[in-house]
DNA sequence: CCCGCTACTCACCGATTGGTGACAGCGGGG
DNA sequence: CCCCGCTGTCACCAATCGGTGAGTAGCGGG
């Protein structure tokens, strides 16, 4: 394992075209932004720190440091992006008005959550993260998350009121918790308890039994 | 954050009385993976190393090299132990037996698995792990939690048929789904979407509305 | 008694981490 | 013009990581 120097870029014949950086601090900033929800969402928390984002944006990690005052502020600034999440999957048609019963909303809903969730790598990693770990970091992205999850219901949901008789509160936690745990071992391990989750038709399976279960307390 | 020194060196005057360690290779190997098992239930995956390990073992690390061929042997080891989670978990009087329905059943089940996992914290570091990296370690992890818990669900279930017209497997799944990501999210951060989980009191929510989404599949 | 096996410890390696201070280059305002 | 401040780069720090090779200490058998 003896590294003989070979990483000389004096070559001769390649005319080192030193790319200068345009000095554009907005730029860098957006660029470092970038990186940090790119690295995040592909390779996940583990490997999630000022060297690797720094890396990937290429950029130096003092920069990090000066404009956001280090990791902890580009996880704010991550948390504080995630707004627009909300913004970007709101169908026009919002919410209820074609729905009759607040059993076909909430099934509407969980089964848009569903694939929202499928479809967002870095909501995905945000969510493990927050089960995974307590630290400040994590406990302020959550927030950021947690909020834009309710706005997004609240968008959706519209005036219907939830039956009584019921807790919805706590039923509509246990469905989401069911739809995130699902989304989670769906793309980490392809399964859970036992239940494949790979093809698309695993997916139509879990999304019936999900069907049911809303159907079952909202009927 | 210096892990207080968990050795058990007596005599705090000045004769050294090093507490010769007894050459014991069986108790050094227990004692190395109940540290592991320890380490990983009290700080979780992230700091889980071979380093940590050692130094709550209050051993050399090289001994876990050889002993377990590295970390990896030693989460195999861990998994391996996980078969013992559900010989201790099952009361005796196992089953269905005075359940009538498979909803009773269902019921029961989703009961006694929240607070089963309530109550353990290793258990929840490797579901947290599961679903945050997919490496062979935690593959092999996964599996032996994964059959543990089958085990577990297929003792306890007995000789009860599903009704006909559900895809039991899919609903089950689902269902269980949502009561790991509650406790999850319960353990990590006291909340899971919008609903607390810290007190008995938020709990018992919880559990009503998973009841009463079992019972509305199964009936 | 000594020898050899085995349990165990120590010292070191290269790599990577988060974090900081110093410096280079450009550009605008006096 | 010169100088100052902003942008970006580089070198370096201590700490920790996983991993290895060499050496020590005790015990049992010849």
């Amino acid at each position: 394992m003896l590294n003989e120097a070979v990483n000389l870029e004096s070559s001769p014949g390649a005319e080192a075209a030193p790319e200068r950086r345009v000095r554009d601090r907005g730029a860098t900033e957006r660029a470092i932004l970038a990186a940090a929800k790119s690295l995040l969402a592909e390779e996940g928390f583990q490997n999630f720190g000022i060297n690797a984002v720094a890396r990937r944006a290429g950029c130096d990690k003092q920069l990090i440091y000066r404009y956001y005052g280090g990791l902890d502020g580009l996880v704010e600034a991550i948390g504080a992006d995630l707004g627009t999440w909300v913004r970007d999957r709101i169908p026009e048609d919002a919410g209820g008005m074609f729905l009759l019963t607040y059993g076909d909303l909430m099934e509407r809903l969980a089964l848009l959550l569903l694939a929202a969730l499928k479809n967002d790598p870095l909501m995905r990693r945000i969510l493990a993260w927050e089960v995974s770990e307590n630290t400040e970091q994590v406990r302020r992205l959550s927030e950021a998350r947690s909020k834009a999850l309710a706005l997004w219901l609240d968008r959706m949901r519209g005036s219907l009121a939830p039956p009584k008789g019921v807790d919805a509160a706590a039923v509509n936690a246990v469905v989401i918790a069911a739809i995130q745990h699902l989304v989670l071992a769906g793309a980490a391990g392809g399964q859970c308890a036992g239940l494949s989750l790979k093809t698309s038709k695993d997916w139509e399976k879990a999304a019936t039994a999900l069907k049911r279960l809303v159907r079952g307390v909202y009927g």
